[in-house]
DNA sequence: TCTGGTTGTGTTTATTGTACACAATGATAA
DNA sequence: TTATCATTGTGTACAATAAACACAACCAGA
């Protein structure tokens, strides 16, 4: 017996990892959050190389893949219990020398699994900002927000990954709330309808979203108002589970 | 050099596929037909077992996994160049052992590579009915449609795969207007209908459905009719693929 | 030629989406 | 203290889309 496999040294994960994960197989999680008004994915930088990267993982021999998603997820915010949506799995044989040249990662002497041919199971997770402690692997020098149209080339194909991810984002935008679980628990309006212009891409109408978001019926305006700002103070809302479950089972739709 | 491995016969398959094969990982396709107004999905019989399964195959170690599902479609159905639309990854350890107890490969003697966990690629391709020959593997006693709603418990979670394939079909139905593929060249409306009220699960009325059809503007009428019916002959149809692209660009919605 | 089941077609109403303007607020600067 | 500026809060008219609905024509077979 041995401890976690996920604790193992640089030079043991290289040399004897297979004896643990599944070869082959790998797992990204595009992870997204919401500040400034800006959308954000974090990225981890490698040490050595300085190249930067999903944060990922790979899948231990008796696991659910899902599980491995959440622990990469968990090991790099902190977080829990977040929903994690795969969105798609990537298996071209020359992913790892797309358009940026051949990526050998850091730290490898001599053969490793590692070097191998990988197929990668691609996550994405929704995150309250303020509530993430980056959280850089052992193979990383640091692990950062990026704002999402400022990323610049990651390894491999991993620009190809987020891409899909964000398509995938908008796509469920119009089935699932999904937007909710980017914000604080209290919130403005101005701040939602921010943050769905950011994800789609464009500027929407502020009394037609407001009266969209309020006809759904699945939030709640608070008798309170944001201080602090430098002009009239919105209206604090919060999202309502329970209005929330009601809505799912008439069938609503979230389409914006 | 050796032959296509994809050739082998089973007891090399069993012992030595593990040298062509990426260990763990394979592809299970659902592969949608349209007949007699019913929706279908061709299904192999194992030898020995007699228990029905999805059409699959594996990976060969430099092979992109997209064409490993397109190897998989030919070689079941005859056809080439279809759509295939990856749409879920399932990565269970025991979908081995689900709710239908432990299921054993047939003709498997001793240890085998494929005895392992198995993380599975769902892909599902939409395909003309009366252009399919459907071709057993050398597994399978027998390759036959299914109706959609009258499909056996098959092995290991297959029967949770077509059901989420199914799921990503109907979301699909209002984003492209996937229906086309499964209908020959020429076609009349309430057959067109028909197959959209069978993959939806739910009747439509019949001028509303014209109308939406018809303004879409990516089908022609030509002028002749169905003869051979026992009643009122209609009008067959073409899809036409210029107005289609032409659409696109526009932006149009086929949600019903 | 009569009958039964099917096809072809248009209008009315309800619902949903889109466009748009002005008063109130709160911080800052004059 | 007051004026200014950027922002928030709110409702109505119009357009587009979706939904409901009925009758005449057709064809095969009895």
């Amino acid at each position: 017996m041995i401890n976690d496999p996920r604790s193992l040294s640089p030079k043991e994960f290289f040399e004897k990892g297979h004896n643990y994960f599944l070869p082959h197989i790998s797992i990204d999680c595009v992870i997204f959050g919401f500040h400034d008004n800006q959308l954000k994915v974090l990225l981890l930088e490698w040490k050595d190389t300085h190249r930067w990267c999903l944060p990922g993982g790979f899948v231990l021999k008796g696991e659910d893949i899902n599980d491995a998603a959440d622990n990469t997820l968990r090991m790099r915010t902190g977080l829990q219990k977040i929903i994690l949506h795969q969105f798609h799995t990537f298996g071209d044989p020359n992913r790892d020398r797309g358009t940026h040249g051949h990526n050998t990662p850091p730290h490898v002497k001599g053969p490793s699994w590692i070097m191998e041919r990988f197929i990668t199971i691609g996550y994405w997770a929704l995150v309250e900002f303020s509530k993430v402690t980056p959280t850089p692997d052992q193979f990383s020098a640091s692990c950062q927000w990026w704002e999402i149209n400022s990323i610049p080339t990651l390894i491999l194909d991993h620009n190809v990954i987020v891409k899909k991810a964000l398509e995938s984002l908008r796509l469920q935008l119009n089935d699932y709330p999904v937007g909710f679980n980017l914000l604080p628990p209290k919130f403005t309006m101005p701040e939602l309808q921010s943050l769905y212009e950011t994800i789609l891409g464009e500027t929407l109408d502020r009394r037609n979203f407001q009266k969209k978001m309020i006809a759904l019926d699945i939030i709640t305006r608070l008798n309170e108002r944001k201080q602090g700002g430098a002009h009239k103070a919105p209206y604090l809302y919060k999202f309502d589970k329970k209005k929330y479950q009601n809505a799912l089972k008439k069938g609503i739709s979230f389409g914006i």
